[in-house]
DNA sequence: GTCTATATAATGATAGAC
DNA sequence: GTCTATCATTATATAGAC
């Protein structure tokens, strides 16, 4: 129930008694089992995350784990709730700092798979890392998740068109030398 | 007062209430100017677009229009903002339409600007257009500002390196070029 | 475990004095 | 224009019945 208001309505709207009350439940059941409201937050934040990073690892053991990331993180639903969640971690000390772990883990998987998927060589010789690869493609994809859900669609063919050619490309590259 | 709040604990915290408290006024004083909360959050958007506007402006005229852009994009606190505000239309329909509208005729103005400074053919044959370029640099400039704000770090020197670089290439093919 | 009742503070919004 | 006083609602949170 939180998570859906928090993906309809943002985490302003996940409060206890707006869970509660959503959920059938009285709010006081909520405090029993969590003892704040950034408990509830945390928790939730703990249960989508765990979720999340299941989908992201079946993604990185694909066949092809390039396109599997890029399809991951251009999930509309799933990204719109990590921007919240990157936005609650912006405006609660409470959830920060484990947002800010669970989001390097999360990068650092990327990664992994990014490098062993393409190789440090072919990385570095198209100009950037793995590193920066992660967090260009996780850049793009929230931003055109972001703009299109309040109606901006400029450019975002064309973004989008430009990061799966070059993707392609990278794919390419690997097979041309593997 | 309301710019302070929203940027410093995002716009949920921009209340009547709380806005009126810390400018020292009563709350029906500001009920008087904006007969509704969402009509105060207008306002607001509405002052901070066209002061960001007049800076973007300042920055497509300059000497180097795409390394101006690419510093006006990267400013925490501009970019920051603007995402609160891209949030709020997210959440508030009475502001969502205000908010995309703006933000394409912004993207509108800044592709202008960067096919007058680069051309199209130059855009091209890097694989991209006008508006694809605006949209890939605001996505990693928003990407980057907010992760460093909840204090992610990773891949973060490695795709500005990337961008910056690329930027430079494009320059230097324009200036070999004209 | 789950509930009702309650305390306290903050929310958007209005009526009316000056 | 700017204020005080007020209303209905919602927020976090606690006490205590069952």
């Amino acid at each position: 129930t939180a998570e859906r208001i928090m993906l309809e309505e943002g985490y302003c709207a996940v409060t206890v008694r707006r869970v509660a009350k959503d959920a059938g439940v009285s709010s006081t059941l909520l405090f029993y089992y969590y003892p704040t409201a950034d408990d509830l937050l945390v928790a939730l934040y703990r249960h989508c995350a765990a979720r999340s990073d299941e989908m992201m690892q079946q993604a990185l053991c694909a066949a092809d784990p390039v396109s599997a990331l890029w399809a991951y993180l251009t999930d509309p639903a799933r990204t719109v709730l990590g921007i919240e969640f990157l936005a609650l971690g912006n405006h609660r000390k409470a959830v920060r700092s484990e947002i800010a772990a669970e989001a390097e883990r999360i990068r650092h998987a990327q990664t992994g798979a990014l490098r062993q998927a393409l190789g440090s060589e072919l990385l570095e010789s198209c100009g950037t890392t793995a590193e920066g690869l992660a967090m260009l493609l996780t850049s793009v994809s929230r931003n055109m998740v972001m703009e299109a859900s309040v109606g901006i669609a400029s450019g975002h063919q064309d973004a989008r068109a430009y990061v799966e050619k070059a993707l392609d490309r990278l794919r390419e590259a690997k097979q041309a030398e593997g």
